[in-house]
DNA sequence: CGAAAGCGAGAGCAGTGCTCTCGTTTCGGA
DNA sequence: TCCGAAACGAGAGCACTGCTCTCGCTTTCG
């Protein structure tokens, strides 16, 4: 536990320090080739040259390009659950569709200031990637908000009767399991509408960045207020409250 | 296959006959690749190893890399396309539903069935790709497609009286742009419910081939199924009639 | 105090996209 | 029919990549 007697009480170790800022140092550089050429372009080698140090001494503080990625791919997901989170909070607690419409800008916003890391988390996977268990939590973080958000919505609306919807026994599972993650209660219903909001929202924003809507929608402001507010409408979220 | 027709032979020429048959045989030989490892590991030498020339040898069909990969894109956007178009024609016509049905299960069966070629033309642009004009035509086979089935929606329903959706001069004319791509007369309101029905549709692709559902929705074909009837039910699409 | 582990530099390997040159083959106009 | 021009394939070469290995040096720790 407590090393109560260092000799020469050298905090935490020298080395241990040097290798803590060694590797923030990197995964900024790297952060910065990723901003500004993408994740195809992002090199060990240049990282090493922006440092001033031999490209093999990366492999000392990760084991890969790879390894690498990963990390960029934590911060990213951890960037944006943080910006739709801050925004999200800003608003008053019981104006639901306010909320809705925080997380789904904030998104967006985010998105669009930082189009290689949101191509990078919600673009194509690299072919051999397997996503490693480090990132699955930093990408829940806007599921979670929206789960938490959508049993605000059941909460507020429990008065009203909600016929169940009819789901087969795999998607309740299913269903159940997502709850889980964020410790909600939420009907099948309102879940199911949650989810095709969820994917409606990054839908529109992987079409938007990914020029599916050019040459239609190149300014997709208003195309996406709209869809956003519809979806919105269709959770049961009600302008004013 | 005679020769025996010089004036044919030489109309055609010996020499742009053969260009044309090693076109195809590059873009076979890297649809492969393409299939097997993905977009990124699409070596050009790899592709002239595997037809036994020198790799100098493709530049004289493909000026670049990304030449080859637009080919590739293109012809991914057909095949797509025109999976979606064979499963829509097989339905009765007047099966709105059944017809939105089909081309979202086709869309989803071709996704899974060629996930490296979902992921080229919906997944992350390489960052200095710019699409060429060649591929928006292929790109809009299936939003075309679902611009006529939206078209017979309208005219099906037509004695109802919808009132007009409120849009914005902007949104309006990008409403009116799209119009005009398959020259169909949808009124607004039941056109920006179909962009987010086609929206939804490739965010679910998307989701569940990038790996967003893993954990959760691992088995995604109920999942998949509720939404699309969803949103068939939100454009006004009935069981049977 | 001395062994062990961590570290940085450099060389090297196999691979990539792309360019250039150099003979050869084919085409098309005279 | 002939001959210059264009198209072509092969090979060498350049600059770059990820990654491995070795070799000294330094810090750590028993």
């Amino acid at each position: 536990m407590s090393e109560s007697e260092p000799k020469r009480s050298a905090a935490v170790g020298v080395r241990a320090r040097a290798r803590a800022e060694l590797v923030a140092e990197i995964t900024r550089s790297a952060r910065t080739q990723l901003a500004e050429h993408g994740a195809a372009a992002l090199s060990l080698r240049a990282v090493s040259r922006d440092l001033g140090m031999a490209s093999s001494a990366i492999y000392r503080y990760f084991s890969s390009r790879d390894a690498l990625l990963t990390a960029l791919i934590i911060e990213s997901y951890d960037s944006l659950g943080a910006a739709c989170e801050a925004a999200e909070a800003l608003v008053d607690r019981g104006d639901l569709l306010g909320r809705w419409r925080a997380v789904c800008h904030a998104a967006r916003g985010w998105a669009r200031a930082n189009p290689h890391e949101y191509a990078l988390i919600y673009g194509s996977p690299v072919p051999g990637y397997a996503a490693p268990d480090d990132t699955i939590d930093p990408a829940t973080r806007v599921p979670v908000l929206l789960l938490a958000l959508l049993a605000d919505v059941a909460a507020q609306r429990e008065e009203r009767q909600v016929e169940p919807e009819p789901v087969s026994p795999l998607l309740a599972t299913q269903l159940q399991a997502m709850r889980h993650v964020a410790e909600v209660d939420v009907d099948d219903r309102l879940l199911l509408e949650g989810v095709g909001a969820w994917t409606l929202l990054f839908g529109l924003l992987n079409f938007e960045l990914f020029g599916q809507f050019a040459n239609t929608f190149d300014d997709a402001d208003e195309l996406f207020g709209h869809q956003v507010d519809a979806a919105g409408t269709r959770l049961g979220l009600i302008p004013t409250d």
